[in-house]
Parts: C-alpha cells; structure tokens; sequence
DNA sequence: CTCGTTGCTACATTTAATGTAGCGCCACGC
DNA sequence: GCGTGGCGCTACATTAAATGTAGCAACGAG
C-alpha cells in the first residue's frame, strides 16, 4: 500500500499531487492527531499526562501519532515531555480561527 | 458507541467537555473529512466529481462523511451537487492559513 | 425502451484503532 | 542493596472504521 509520491514527505497519504497541502490535509486527517496538537497547546505533556488529556485514548494510537508528528517536525520530545516545536506552535495558530469559528458553529443550528 | 453529550452536537465523538472546539476537531480528525471540504472550495461538485477529486475514495466512507457535514451544516446538496454552505466557506476560511503554511512545511524539513 | 447520469446502499475484505497488559529504564525512599 | 512508582514505549487480541466492488432506484436525453 501507502502510495507516495517521489517529492513527497514518507509516511503522508495523498501526497502525489504534490500539493503539500494534500499531506498535511491528510496527516492532520488521522484521529487524534488534531487533538494531540491541541492538547499541547499550553506546554509539554508527559505522555501519560496527554494520554490522560486525550480521554484515555490508547497508549498504542498516540505513540503512532506522536510519531507522525515528530517526524513532521511539529512535535518533540523534551525533559518536559512531549511539546511543540517552533513549526507545531505555527500550526496551531493556523487553527486559532477554528476555535473561534467553533463557538459560532455551536450557537447556530448544525443538525 | 457513539459517546454523546447532552449539550453536543449529535454524531459527534470527543464533545462531552462542552466545548465545542472538540467537537469540530473531532469532526475534522475523520478521515476525508478535511479534504472534502478541501476540494469543495472553488464549487459544487456531484458527489462521483467528488470522488473523483478524492483519488476514488471509497462511495461508502463519501456519503458517511457528506451525511455527517451535512448535518454540522457545513455542505448541502444542490441541483449542482454538493456544495459548501455560507458555514462551511467559514470555516473553510479558517483553514486557509493552512494552505500557506503547508508551503512553508514543505520546504523545512520535516523528517 | 435504452443509455447514461445522478445520489446512495450492501456486503465481504482489509486496515486502523482500541483496550489491556507489560517491557526496560531511571530516579526516589529506605 | 531492593522495592515503588514514574517515564516512554511495545505486544497482541479484540473491535470498529474504511475500502473496493457491485448494484440499486430515479431522472433526463435520444
């Protein structure tokens, strides 16, 4: 499987347009791996302490994530525990908006 | 399954904290989910357009997803296919930070 | 009627995620 | 020294989600 594109980051699905947009869309698209950014937002979690903040999410699926994301250059591993990097915070800001947006979306009907 | 809130929007995991921004991250943490509204951005599509656009995607996991923004009201179903509601170009909006920052990702290295 | 399209669904297979347990490692208290 | 308890991380059986292929009913054009 995992089809990848020569010009493409290993590991990243949907990549072979070479819109790095199409990777990043697609790595962010795995479950958890919005939430473990932000849950790092404020600092380093130990990976107890994140797997706590993740709803008990299993050791297993955020080892795979933490992974991803190390290798994506947004995450590392600190003697604070996992963090994110200068490139992780400059994500998160990108999703700032959705925060805001998040609020608005709830107090009109959805459904 | 299917943990929900009281206060949260139906079909949508990760929402007992009330905070709706968990909600949205969960509901844009599902696979495709985030390229649909990706490749909806510049019009409606027909929902065989739109797998088309999303590299054959299968029909299955499509329709599980156009149901779900459907439902968050982020998509609607026109006579020109699916297409993004005022809500979903918001939020699309929100992500467009992305798009410039997946450029400047791509150039750093991530791995 | 037939052909081609639409949105959508069934179902068997494959892949991803979960839940639980436990590893090796290192710092502590005793 | 020797347990205790934390850390990051892994194994593995179970369960849930996604895939791939096929095909449905409905509408319009020829």
């Amino acid at each position: 499987m995992a089809k990848q594109a020569p010009t493409a980051k290993p590991g990243v699905r949907g990549s072979r347009s070479g819109r790095p947009i199409m990777a990043l869309l697609d790595l962010l698209g795995r479950r958890w791996t919005l939430r473990i950014i932000w849950e790092l937002r404020e600092g380093a979690l130990t990976s107890r302490a994140l797997r706590t903040a993740c709803d008990e999410a299993s050791p297993t699926i955020l080892q795979t994530r933490l992974t991803e994301l190390r290798e994506a250059g947004f995450v590392e591993l600190t003697d604070d525990g996992y963090g994110l990097t200068a490139l992780g915070r400059e994500l998160f800001q990108t999703f700032t908006p959705l925060s805001r947006f998040a609020e608005r979306w709830s107090k009109q009907g959805g459904s």
